[in-house]
DNA sequence: ATGAAAGCGCTAACAT
DNA sequence: ATGTTAGCGCTTTCAT
């Protein structure tokens, strides 16, 4: 591979002169830059990004780390796809870290996309205080967190959320006002905050309709597939079941159709479910699910723009963006 | 951030002597080893990957390509997940690049990878005679393909990749067993040779069992969940409906799904289907859904061992994977 | 067993 | 408008 070294030679001028053309700097005569640029053509010749990297003392090594609690699930699918779509356009590669929930293996990440020398992460942290984040927050280095914030005040750190409490909130006055009576809840990990905040709104719901809260039909999983199976179950399976059953998140909805379809249960005459978090094929589902939608895709296009400017101007104020989740009304409740 | 000099002063070496302790080379005093691991401990250092990438001369920076045509399939997601696995295993890095099924983005993305002197790639082909492609495996870049190949028989690479008429056979056989007489497909993107060999497993099927083929209920679509909808559609309002589809993909079979329950058709005394890829949940569709299990998860492990094998032996020679696909049958057929 | 010197491909700072 | 020098953090080569 031709090397900057290459194109000076062919063109008869220095790489400092090669760099300039390369990067667009003023201060190039026409002639030379032609010159240059026509060697650049002939050689095929490509920068290298890594020692690019290495040398600049500004960010421009345009490297992005991503963290990312499960790749399984569709919702941080959507989130990426949305962050892939921006930074293509800028031209940031991907480092791309799936690390399954799991704290340990989100730090050995971390240390990873450091000796990258990333221009910056995105991450959805694994709990709220996680002090790896905190610290490589207070390093310097660009952050912005998507779907779950830090709980730590005095961090400074650009989040992009939704407001998961009034989505939860909405989907529960439905189930309400659907004529339902008996409303369970299966959460995610009670230490994500969006478990908690979901929660919130659920509660809130009921209360505002005068329910009285059963917390034996509040269940706690892991977010996770599984436990939407198992959880689905003890729950159709007591003695005083609900009548309707909202869900954490997809992976749980998922667990608990598969389990209503084991049953034989009817949707949503027998038992009515709605979701947290939409799918693109959520049409496919029988009879279609009723969810409650998060715009992922653009909280992973609003997270990774926020990333970029942060890393053109580091010292803008940080920014908690809120997006809205709403209800769509289909089939099953 | 603490950097190999650093180390050194404090160990009171060099910095040769350092790099060869962080690499585990032999010819270091156990003394010095002590010294210089106890600074690396204190500085809490950790080797820049991008300076090593810069200077080895053999492959050893860790950094490898992942070029994915559809992030949203979630067939890809699997064998994303499979590699990413092995690869936080063997500490390497991966950057993903999503191409949409878009041979220009694939081109860029290969361009920027090959500037980021990634250490190999892990690639599925838009089309089997990829000149870019073809051209990164003759400069000696390993490169594994998967799911699908490379159709110049000069080239050599390592392929993994499921026996897709076999598979599609095999749910084809299934269908007519099951009494199904008008047995309809829909085709993924015709161009991708994983479409052609599932339309030839169908036919091959058909002919075995004496079978005429209606070329009218072959149905050319572009892999996406939108044609499965449409041409789905176009079948089953047509004047002599089929009474089974076979869908060429997971995208296909959620989009006619779509369009089956939105007719109010019943699955599968009304119209049967058998999906080519399976889902972690596919039991939570309605009735759950009968389909050909690609190992997409092994697929990706598969292919990052070898690709790791030939960065770490460029001459060993390739071999061509064949994964079986084998059917799950469930209630849609 | 250890180190000095050179250099990977590029950019920053300072000339001219 | 262009070039010279130095050096990012590491590994390689050759010495000792």
């Amino acid at each position: 591979m031709a090397n900057m070294k290459d194109i000076a030679k062919m063109a008869g001028v220095s790489v400092v002169t090669v760099s300039r053309v390369v990067n667009n700097s003023a201060n190039v005569g026409d002639e030379t830059r032609k010159k240059v640029q026509k060697a650049i053509k002939e050689l095929n010749y490509k920068p290298s990004r890594v020692a690019k990297r290495l040398r600049s003392t500004v960010a421009s090594g345009n490297l992005l780390g991503v963290l990312i609690p499960d790749i399984q699930n569709p919702f941080y699918i959507d989130v990426l796809n949305g962050i892939e779509e921006i930074a293509y356009k800028n031209n940031y590669a991907l480092i791309m870290c799936n690390f399954n929930q799991d704290e340990e293996k989100q730090a050995k990440y971390i240390d990873m996309l450091m000796a990258e020398a990333v221009d910056g992460m995105i991450v959805a942290p694994v709990n709220a205080e996680d002090e790896k984040i905190i610290n490589v927050i207070e390093s310097g280095l660009p952050i912005v967190c998507v779907d779950r914030g830090l709980k730590d005040v005095d961090v400074d750190v650009d989040v992009v959320l939704v407001d998961n409490k009034r989505g939860a909130f909405l989907a529960v006055e439905h189930i309400i006002k659907s004529g339902y009576k008996r409303i369970a809840y299966i959460s995610g990990k009670p230490a994500i905050p969006s478990s908690k905040q979901r929660e919130e709104g659920y509660i809130s719901a009921l209360n505002k309709y005068g329910i009285k809260i059963d917390k034996s039909i509040i269940k706690y999983g892991d977010s996770s597939h599984k436990s939407g199976v198992t959880l689905s179950n003890e729950l159709l399976n007591s003695i005083n079941p609900p009548d309707a059953i909202f869900t954490g998140n997809n992976l749980i909805t998922l667990g608990a159709l598969e389990t209503i379809h084991k049953m034989g249960l009817k949707i949503p005459e027998e038992i009515a479910i709605v979701g947290f978090d939409d799918m693109y094929w959520s049409n496919s589902l029988n009879p279609p699910l009723t969810a409650v939608r998060q715009p992922a895709h653009e909280i992973g296009k609003r997270a990774i723009e926020l990333l970029i400017q942060r890393i053109e101007d580091p010292n803008k104020s940080t920014v908690q963006m809120i997006l809205n989740a709403d209800l769509i009304q289909r089939k099953s409740c």
